[in-house]
DNA sequence: CTGGTGGGTTGACATTTATCAATTGATTTG
DNA sequence: CAAATCAATTGATAAATGTCAACCCACCAG
């Protein structure tokens, strides 16, 4: 592993307090592969043997059932999945296919357990990090639970303007089919609900979203930190 | 607080490994209150200033959103709400209320994160319990997505009458709204959703459910380990 | 250049789910 | 006991969402 993403892991929340020795350790067990898009990194109901760190690339959490299947979340550098499964040593909930050409570190899931034993400061990262990701997990089904599709949407949009800088015109990085996918709709309803945000001030060109009238989209989506703020 | 609950409290896997001293002076700092049914222990959005334990009654964790609102989850004795939110001294994101007269623990959110800096077993003890509760949300997604509203009601009664000893015939602990409710649907739906299931064995008498033709709705509801099993 | 491929869109239609209004039935309360 | 209350149910209807088929268009490979 070349020295620049080595300093990259180090400085994710989740490593960067543990000791020297416990973090050189769990490195020297790990694997770094880099993939092609669309390939299927793990499937739900396997063992997790390996906890999944993106270092480039994007991945799709995905699950399946009688048929069906549902994007649940983008995994996006740098950032790690898959971490309760390793640490609890369940079975995968969900499974994981690269999106485009992406570069995965792969940490064995029994380091991090040993480590997670023997180092305090990085179970208390744990800790946050889990938090972080139930209290996110919330936040979507509570998107879901409340909201119609036209509204989930809606604050799709206006968070993704805000991520990306919070100007008027931004770029969607989702196919659309995914991203319908990810606010449990199908792409023609996706593609429907486009044109009913219109009347709101609502632009969509291929990819492109302009927001044209800030104030009126946000009265019809009426933003909730408690459902839209990520960082809470 | 009278002696078998301190021990029923600290029987929890949360607090079993934790060292006596830790769990003395958790528990000196915490109150305990007896609640009438139907009154909010806590509003979405506030700071997170204890960390709740049910002793006895139950509690509906439930959320609102412009108008609406929607049950989450119901909290029977004994266990823990609240954790994450406590531990990332973060805003509440549900609301709670007792659903019959209850008696609740608080333990106040600081004196949590001290000991969880302290006790190392503590920590480890709230990632487990973090990981479970992760789990938990991230099936309750998939039954969302991936399963009609005749789909959640036929694995939700076969999941209760697991849980109720296995016998066709069970009791429903539910208001049938509040049932509606978590499922995602509108009262008027679940009724008729019980309707839909009656050409698979299922008949209902008030609060009473018996599934007559086990096998047929196994063969309808599909139940999966990945979303129906709350162990793993 | 040309034919194929796949995502996106559109229209027609079916299904699912919600809403509204009215009724029933059980329980509570004065 | 009678009135009031509220959960549950039912029917009629509307709205939201999904399905299917067709088509467009950009992109790519031969």
């Amino acid at each position: 592993m070349p020295d620049s993403e080595y300093r990259d892991i180090r400085k994710l929340d989740l490593f960067a307090q543990m000791a020297d020795d416990n973090f050189t350790s769990l490195m020297r067990g790990a694997y770094v592969q880099n993939f092609p898009a669309q390939i299927e990194l793990i499937t739900e109901g396997e063992p997790s043997d390996f906890l999944h760190i993106v270092i480039s690339g994007s991945v799709d959490l995905f699950s399946a059932w009688n048929g069906r299947d549902t994007s649940m979340a983008t995994v996006r550098p740098i950032s790690t999945f898959i971490l309760a499964a390793t640490i609890k040593d369940a079975p995968y909930l969900m499974s994981a296919r690269t999106l485009e050409k992406s570069r995965i570190a792969l940490i064995p899931s029994q380091d991090v357990r040993a480590i997670f034993d023997a180092d305090s400061n990085f179970a208390r990262a744990i800790v946050t990090e889990l938090a972080q990701c139930y209290r996110s997990v919330i936040k979507a089904q509570k998107d879901l639970k409340l909201r119609t599709s036209l509204e989930r949407l809606a604050n799709y949009l206006l968070r993704q303007q805000r991520h990306a800088g919070g100007r008027a015109a931004f770029e969607l990085n989702f196919e659309k089919r995914r991203l319908a996918s990810v606010l449990g709709m199908t792409p023609e309803n996706l593609s429907r609900a486009f044109k009913g945000l219109q009347p709101y001030g609502v632009t969509v060109t291929g990819t492109r979203i302009s927001i044209d009238n800030q104030a009126d989209l946000e009265r019809f989506a009426k933003p909730n930190p408690l459902i839209d703020d990520f960082s809470t």
